[in-house]
DNA sequence: GCTGATACTATACAACCGTTCAGCAAGGAA
DNA sequence: TTCCTTGCTGAACGGTTGTATAGTATCAGC
């Protein structure tokens, strides 16, 4: 509050972009879609309703935004690797850390999965992006069956873990004292041990 | 075409309630809860705006309705017994059936979802709902243990069961080529069977 | 300091939003 | 037939939607 004493500077347009894009989010989380509105983030953002033209032509140009970079930070923390961990192990245990399994994040998620499911243009932004994922989930699983001797057909089973992990999202999005950050991680390595094996970690 | 020569007949509520159901689920899976409008509906419908109002009090009531119907279709399905299969084995194949698997079901159901995300209203109904759809798996579940001579905690062991069927609703939304109805039929006995045994079924 | 590009504001606009309400008309009860 | 409940219509309302656009403010290059 009072460190807010109307900066009004004129800021790089990357930087704007950002804060829109900020703005957005806090709206979706708050109230899907339906707060997906012009008037809403602008108010969020403290600025004038023609600048999301501006720097994104139109609402759709920021939700795409909004989009990508919700998938490109999801994919940083993922990828992020954990002093002592295994790939595998750092992976599940950045998809249940706050930054990836906090509800108003995955708010955001649902909310954009029911874009996409609706709208073709998204859905191409999907089908680029969903591939680095679906990859870096099939390597970590790769590597982590070969440590164990096994093998397995890493895409059917990133398949099913990536729907098992969405799942995760919707509970916690619908009802969240269904599932605690400690279940879903045991779920993960339950789903998982048959194909890849404990990994050394102790796991309850 | 030939046959809606104007019926333009008096209905009893029942019925009337039932049709504009059914043109809001047409609506939403045509495009998300952003076609979930009065003049949409009405229009699928074919009636006055005004009925809406008449029959549900407002649009939010109309979206309780669609959820508790959409609700008790699901579960109607899915208790369906089919000869010659366990319990769990007919719920399976209720899961991934056209009536319950199929993308126009599954995007309505994402969409009610974003909306129970932000509606506490609506949470509350999903809340008292939810619990059948929850027991009716656990008891399923629990038999097949049991059949097999084996003991499970059914409260872990379902909750992790529906993530998985949510998230195979999700895939199908976003991307319906990666998961068949085969693909996931596996994925779900894959999931099950550490817990609950083959059950003496031809999986592949 | 001057100039031009552009970040940004603010207004205007047509279309659409959900809800209200007066009135019409169908059909059972008398 | 007459009456009266009620399913149903359609216009009207105030508010909100996304976008276009004219105008202002700021900064970089000169």
């Amino acid at each position: 509050m009072a460190d807010k004493q109307k900066p009004k500077l004129r800021l790089s347009p990357a930087e704007r972009r950002s804060l829109l894009e900020d703005a957005a989010c806090a709206c979706i989380a708050r109230g899907g879609i339906r707060d997906f509105t012009v008037d809403k983030v602008v108010a969020e953002a403290g600025v004038s309703r023609g600048l999301i033209t501006h720097h994104f032509g139109s609402m759709d140009g920021l939700l795409a935004a909004v989009y990508s970079r919700m998938y490109h930070d999801w994919l940083t923390v993922m990828a992020t690797p954990r002093p002592g961990l295994s790939r595998i192990e750092a992976m599940i245990e950045a998809l249940v850390s706050p930054a990836l399994f906090g509800r108003e994040v995955l708010k955001i998620w649902l909310t954009l999965w029911g874009e996409i499911a609706i709208n073709p243009v998204l859905r191409d932004t999907h089908r680029q992006l969903y591939g680095d994922y679906r990859a870096s989930i099939m390597l970590a699983l790769s590597e982590a069956a070969h440590a164990n001797g096994r093998q397995i057909d890493a895409e059917t089973v990133a398949t099913a873990f990536i729907c098992l992990i969405d799942g995760f999202g919707v509970q916690r999005c619908v009802e969240p004292a269904l599932l605690s950050e400690e279940e879903a991680r045991a779920a993960c390595w339950a789903f998982l041990r048959p194909y890849i094996g404990d990994q050394g970690v102790a796991v309850r």
